[in-house]
DNA sequence: TTACTATACGGAACAACGTTCCGCTTAGCC
DNA sequence: GGCTAAGCGGAACGTTGTTCCGTATAGTAA
């Protein structure tokens, strides 16, 4: 076991997230790293020294939500009427969350070496919930059981590009025309 | 009205038109100008000189097979059973397009500026067809008048993001279940 | 208090990208 | 054969993410 990080190294991690998390609110999750660095008023060198690439910056600043939105799976799905309209609405809190992140969804679906861990994060965290929702609904007789949970998480997270900057695009809509087509597919 | 086009520079750009088609189909449509330079033996130079910006480039490659898909409207739109059914394969037609051409679906989307251009060649060309067909689905009861052509268009868009590269993505299931989802919002 | 060392820092430097610019070459015409 | 507008090549610029290393310092032991 090695010692415990320095005081000034445990000062700028925490630093170096809230400029983060500022930067990608005003520039969105694509904000370059010199500009976050400025922001905190530390070198480059820091930021990679703490994270050792961009995506996993972004995962220790969006962590928490992401939790949050995986441990509302099961809850709505104990509380809704059925296991469709929970898989609705579980689906909705995704996008909420994806579309008020700046440019997360893109970044999220970029194949670019470098955002594995992200990918993967997300994936470990939302995949088991959605398909616990899946098959819910799906032995509920309610969907389909040919909807794979991986398909579709991706999907929705497509369709959430660019939704917080066109304001004629509006994922919310398209979202929810999925989620009505993966019932009709059931019977 | 000024004079013809030189000889070598008609030439160069029919050598680069190839030499860019050849590269999308190798790397993509992201292939770095450098590489379709290398390819076509030319200077990078001459690329900015017939094509302002490499979303120029892609737009005169693909140009006809947009042509192509636009024409594709009206005529499935005169033999299919109903209109809704026309417009479902319109847009399968459109899926098979982007999904071929590897990362064109990306790019589409990218809000960064110089791919306008591009964003515009296609908005131009399919944004009527799709509103056609959509408002012959809409008098004929199949649909809500309240699905707008542009977010469906960007949605399908979105939607094709990356099913070229990862083998357990399938767009045209997503984009299937959305089209049904489609039919049912009208009631 | 002082001295020592592992730890951490800053920012120059690198590679890859799209794009611009300009000195040289050459096609087409008189 | 020469003149000139048109065209060309590729060095150079500005912007990315990322790496590297000489310097500074926190924490500890004397």
């Amino acid at each position: 076991m090695s010692r415990p990080k320095r005081a000034d190294a445990r000062r700028n991690e925490s630093t170096l997230l809230d400029a983060a998390a500022a930067a990608f609110v005003d520039s969105g999750v694509e904000a370059p790293v010199r500009d976050i660095a400025a922001r905190a008023g530390v070198g480059v060198g820091t930021i990679y020294r703490h994270f050792p690439t961009r995506a996993d910056l972004i995962i220790a600043v969006y962590r928490h939500q992401v939790d949050a939105c995986a441990e509302a799976g099961p809850a709505l799905l104990a509380r809704s009427p059925s296991p469709h309209a929970a898989l609705g609405e579980w689906l909705n809190l995704f996008v909420d969350f994806l579309i008020t992140k700046h440019g997360l969804a893109g970044v999220l679906q970029s194949d670019s070496p470098g955002f594995e861990t992200l990918h993967t994060y997300f994936l470990d965290r939302l995949l088991p919930v959605c398909a616990e929702l899946l098959a819910a609904a799906a032995s509920a007789g309610e969907i389909s059981g040919g909807v794979k949970a991986y398909e579709l998480m991706r999907g929705i997270g497509n369709l959430c590009i660019g939704s917080e900057t066109d304001p004629d695009y509006n994922a919310r809509n398209l979202v929810n025309y999925l989620i009505t087509g993966l019932r009709q597919t059931s019977e």
